[in-house]
DNA sequence: AACGAGTCCTGATCGC
DNA sequence: TGCGATCAGGACTCGT
């Protein structure tokens, strides 16, 4: 599933190829993924319209266009955003395309649907509800020394719930939460108030560290995800934990085991994390 | 407040 | 070979 780190990788790659390009024509466009507004609209405001820069807010893709409207993007479980060139065969669940001036086309693809796009001023979004506020990312400087100077969330949540909920870490999702937290040698099962203040600080800096290192082998792809070019990753092989249930954990080589927590399966250590 | 369960959805995998 | 069951889960809603 597409994190933090698969959709910065997506927005670095499209950033600069986007830039000033016009779109010429929706070609084709699936109201099932669209959020808002309604298709008509889309098109009347889509067609015409310029990219600015590319930005990436938690795992949303937010592209800017002439006018104050951003195009944006979720990619769910499944979705890929990628830019081809306009010969390339349109693959099943395509679900949106955007013909630029450049003869490429951008496009949208969701086979599992879980995705969406949406079109307008961010701001309005935001207020109607449409997009949700957002925690603080762990890419940005300000992240540095998060939740804060000696300061920890007190909840009776897991710990690792904290984790996937994005109004309290923007972009972490289950794979990450897992690498984060035994990298930070902490349980998943975890009551989040039970954590001390360095326990915080060590997961801060361990979520900065696995989406850092993730970026730098372009996100992990284990089923759908692919780059703005509709290449893998290979952050996948310096996984530590997530889909390594059962293998030996490469701390002290103890098989790792699996546990539901928060609803998500959940890989950890029991002896390195506690 | 926060949990679990249900919902959406398709493809990969498994057992028979 | 092929079929049905099961599982994967991000974000959301609803009931407890």
């Amino acid at each position: 599933m597409p994190e933090l780190p698969e959709v910065e990788t997506i927005v670095r790659d499209l950033r600069p190829h986007l830039r000033d390009r016009r779109v010429e024509a929706v070609l084709s466009l699936n109201p099932v993924v669209l959020r808002f507004p309604s298709a008509e609209s889309f098109r009347a405001a889509a067609e015409g319209a310029v990219f600015g820069l590319l930005a990436r807010r938690g795992k949303f893709i937010h592209a800017p266009v002439s006018g104050g409207d951003h195009l944006v993007v979720h990619l769910g479980m499944t979705g890929t955003f990628t830019l081809e060139e306009g010969d390339e065969p349109v693959r099943p669940h395509t679900h949106l395309r955007l013909q630029l001036d450049s003869g490429q086309e951008l496009r949208y693809r969701d086979p599992r649907r879980f995705g969406r796009v949406l079109l307008g001023p961010p701001r309005q979004l935001e207020l109607a509800r449409l997009l949700p506020s957002l925690g603080p990312d762990p890419l940005d400087r300000a992240f540095a020394g998060w939740p804060g100077e000696g300061r920890v969330i007190s909840s009776s949540r897991a710990v690792k719930a904290v984790l996937l909920d994005q109004e309290v870490v923007a972009g972490c999702g289950n794979i990450y939460a897992d690498e984060a937290l035994y990298l930070a040698r902490l349980r998943p099962t975890r009551r989040a108030a039970s954590l001390s203040a360095p326990e915080w600080a060590r997961l801060g800096a361990a979520l900065t560290v696995v989406m850092k290192e993730a970026i730098r082998r372009r996100g992990t792809s284990f089923s759908d995800y692919r780059d703005g070019f509709g290449a893998r990753g290979e952050a996948y092989e310096s996984l530590m934990v997530y889909g390594r249930s059962g293998l030996p954990c490469v701390r002290c080589g103890r098989p790792l085991v699996a546990q539901r927590v928060a609803g998500r399966t959940t890989v950890y250590c029991r002896r390195c994390q506690r």
